[in-house]
DNA sequence: GAATATTTTGCATACCTATGCAAAGCCCCC
DNA sequence: GGGGGCTTTGCATAGGTATGCAAAATATTC
């Protein structure tokens, strides 16, 4: 009795039924009558069937899998989107199957993903964007980018793409440092060909520049935490020429900035250095750092994702879109006033908001 | 040009060979002619041909996707393991389809599960563990616990599990807090129902034991950062009959209750209090705690599940294994010498490890 | 109760690949 | 050159399901 290996006609035989009244059943919508539903729904039952997803797949033309591929998932903030996505997904009756990539595999980790033919595919990974959409696009997948965006070549196909608000954060976490009164304000860079970090840093040197100032230093910390705590460290070394503020680019590395800083060089967060993020992963919000940060809400973003993939999933033709997710500041308690800037803030030189 | 609609009969076709000859020359091993073999790649090539792992797997009867299910990725020692499994099984070849359980739909998901013919599941999760376990292996499908053990019940099978070593971990945590002179110490439990729970505190309790004590206080987190959080408040409410030591069933807790003393309570860490945790999770060791914990090294833990797993699936059998992997005491900065007892540790009555 | 409209059912086929079997090709050696 | 061994190739079929089409059964209407 191996259990696995009972079909649709072994089921119709027992229920006395053809084939094709058993497929019905268990296809929604389709016709079948009360009574043979009924038959074979108990010989089903008695027999263990269920239906042959692979075999279904091979007749519609649709798996219901959709490949996920990420590369580092000690980023902090992916296992939140994972969760949320899978969640999702599987409310609509669709799986993830998890591709990690490498920096090596990535023409294997493509045909792999198109020989199980995935209806869709979410991009979470830096690497290889533009080969992988290329030619998943070409194979009239749709692709979402997660959290990046592709930089438009001549000839390639537009992709879509949902991230936060990458230059408004950034924007708006320049101002509240200047309003804070800070005079001497860093950025710590993730990967620097990201898109996410080239849009983060865009809006923070424009917000800089609309209170007249301009980046005090400037380090590399690649998203990771280790790089981020040596970027701290070079930054610091000097202490007369140490900045009063630190952005970095992403949550992970700014609490990373902020143990180095306290435990490593002795320096008061806040009080003597204010230290903000980018993400508004959970472990921001902990006590041990309340960390002010922008958000980048995770479930806003899976819900635009699955909605643009299963819409051209559906449609059965390819759209490019590309959405942005608003976030919102989160001031908790990693910045402070500093100066007497507070009191006389709306007499500052900062231009308003236009 | 829709790109995917092509098989394994055009390549055929266009190679001028039958379709045999394609579909051995993406099979390994099998028998073609170094001519043949490189007309079909070309032909292949031209037209972007891809096997279709779908229609293989029907009739192989292997899909090579592995089966994952899990319940809360927020939980911080699975980020970790996620990445390390689908690194591993991508290895050898399979790939990980997710499956989120919630407490509603179990009996859809493990349909879901089996409609796709995975190979195998890997069962992380708490909940449902029981039920999906039996119908799997009467399926034929194996079946590895992660992390967790199923309770023998009469005539269900047996089925394998991977986890960490949690009464040898538990009761190495007592021993040390003993060493350092604690005689109030306090427990927080995980999920009450779980095994992980069960047997941590029960080797917690034993190496308690060998040194003459008995718990000073226990309360429940529920694997749960705010329910820990609650726990903690509601053992150190009286400063008078307050602990001097907790062990935090999971890392996650430990690391909220240490959060929760210190910026809550006012209650310096170690210096007041000890505070050991379980998972070794990467979090511990972030400057800002520096946890002292017992590890579950999640490598040899992967192993150990795809071995076990990848066993039964060629081997086309199922068999019952329960595999401890070994950890060990991580001693950082949450526990400190707090009495006399540091230098006459040797004449403790604490009973030698045997 | 007959004639028509509607639902239900079965037949046959298609989806794409792997593989057992027999035929065909090749090489080697006497 | 011919026979034996080995490799390569094609044929045909199986694996489990969905679905268009026509036939059968049921429901509706007068």
């Amino acid at each position: 009795m191996p259990g696995d290996r009972v079909s649709s006609i072994d089921v119709a035989r027992h229920a006395g039924v053809s084939q094709s009244a058993v497929s019905r059943t268990f296809t929604p919508g389709a016709s079948v009558g009360a009574a043979t539903r009924a038959k074979v729904m108990r010989s089903a039952q008695a027999l263990g069937y269920e239906p042959n997803a692979l075999a279904r797949s091979l007749i519609t033309g649709r798996s219901r899998i959709i490949g996920l591929v990420v590369s580092q998932l000690d980023n902090l903030f992916y296992p939140a989107v994972l969760e949320h996505l899978s969640r999702r997904l599987q409310a609509d009756g669709f799986h993830l199957l998890m591709f990690v990539a490498d920096d090596s595999d990535s023409d294997a980790l493509v045909e792999n993903m198109l020989q199980y033919r995935v209806d869709g595919i979410v991009l979470g990974a830096v690497t290889l964007s533009s080969a992988l959409a290329q030619r998943c696009t070409a194979a009239g997948i749709p692709v979402v980018l997660f959290n990046r965006v592709m930089a438009r070549r001549r000839g390639s196909p537009a992709v879509s793409s949902v991230r936060g608000d990458n230059v408004r954060g950034g924007r708006l976490l320049a101002q509240h440092l200047l309003e804070l009164g800070h005079s001497r304000v860093a950025f710590i860079a993730g990967r620097e060909d990201s898109s996410t970090n080239l849009e983060r840093e865009r809006g923070f040197v424009q917000g800089l520049a609309q209170g007249a100032q301009h980046l005090f230093a400037r380090a590399v910390g690649g998203y990771d935490a280790d790089q981020a705590a040596e970027a701290t460290i070079a930054l610091f070394r000097s202490r007369r020429k140490a900045p009063d503020a630190v952005f970095a680019a992403s949550d992970q590395m700014a609490l990373s900035v902020i143990d180095t800083l306290r435990h490593q060089l002795s320096v008061r967060v806040p009080e003597e250095v204010s230290v903000v993020g980018f993400d508004n992963v959970s472990q921001s919000c902990w006590p041990a750092y309340q960390l002010t940060t922008f958000e980048q809400p995770v479930a806003p973003m899976v819900e635009a994702t699955v909605t643009l993939l299963l819409e051209q999933i559906r449609s059965g033709t390819l759209r490019s879109q590309s959405l942005i997710v608003r976030g919102q500041l989160c001031v908790r308690a990693t910045t402070r006033m500093r100066t007497r800037a507070s009191s006389n803030r709306l007499a500052q030189p900062t231009a308003p908001r236009s």
